[in-house]
DNA sequence: GCGGGTAGGTTGATGCATCAACTTGATGGG
DNA sequence: CCCATCAAGTTGATGCATCAACCTACCCGC
């Protein structure tokens, strides 16, 4: 039944090849970046962000999971390597025995208060600063419309 | 010192947040059918790409590793555990007492050989046909062009 | 020909990602 | 009320990524 492959051609390949390159090089600079800047791993840093963004710092275990759209174990593993380090706690929720509020705690917040500046400043200027405001729009044009495409999609 | 940081402005913000947003997405998807259409990991793909597309499967360590931007640490990690299963094999190298070549099994050209045509379809699926022809070329020339711009930054 | 630097590669430790299995508390139907 | 089922979250195992330290073999100047 195999129908034969649709493979790319040599204008799909090249895409795809700077595509994939570049948004390695660049993330892969970034975190390492923002690791050696802060000590917090790319990780740490999406939580934190999450967590204090929205006023008090505390959120359910759930919820903080499904804003950044991670699994929950993966979370929670996450979650227990920040509590060691003291960045974040768990306090049990009064309203459902089973659940879990994460709190970030004093340090969790001076760590993403002194982080933040430098990682934007880091995307800025890897990122931001390598296109115009035109060609940055039309690349979150482009990523939104595959976004889309791919919500349509099975799997 | 410290400057006021530059915050990302909302168009800016949105730009990036869709970017890495469609990224992270895209990838993880691919990664998960690949593995499990396959049994491949995608870095178990990417080796056996590399291997076997030039010709005689076989390459010195440090060429690989270079030809994939991976640090050679992590390639050493990979083929370790990519020889335990036995997709690739060590062998030294008769120039250089210290060297190595790393050889695709029969094996390892069997599980890329099954493996592409599946990936390369929903490469295509969940990236190439969302996207016009002409918004591909765009995309990939937006993306050589961050590639450039950060070859150009410290770091 | 030998002693020091460097190139080629390995190893161990640690943190991150994913999968499957598990526990415990909530809930709703009979 | 009780049992089944589901929701919330944890745990353990395994593979991947990164860093630093290490080991040899090669090479070059003397």
């Amino acid at each position: 039944m195999d129908a034969p492959p649709r493979w790319l051609n040599p204008e799909e390949k090249d895409a795809w090849d700077s595509f994939i390159r570049m948004h390695e090089k660049l993330i892969g600079r970034l975190s390492r970046r923002i690791q050696s800047d802060s000590g917090l791993s790319a990780a740490d840093y999406v939580v934190l962000v999450s967590l204090t963004e929205r006023g008090d710092g505390r959120m359910r275990f759930l919820d903080l999971a499904k804003l950044v759209e991670w699994e929950k174990s993966r979370m929670s593993h996450q979650v227990t390597r920040m509590a060691k380090r003291g960045l974040v706690s768990r306090e049990e929720c009064p309203d459902d025995g089973r659940g879990a509020f994460i709190v970030a705690t004093p340090a969790g917040y001076r760590a993403i208060e002194e982080a933040a500046p430098q990682h934007v400043e880091h995307v800025r200027r890897l990122f931001i600063d390598a296109l115009t405001p035109s060609q940055l729009s039309t690349l979150g044009r482009l990523s939104e419309r595959v976004l889309d495409h791919m919500e349509r999609q099975p799997d």
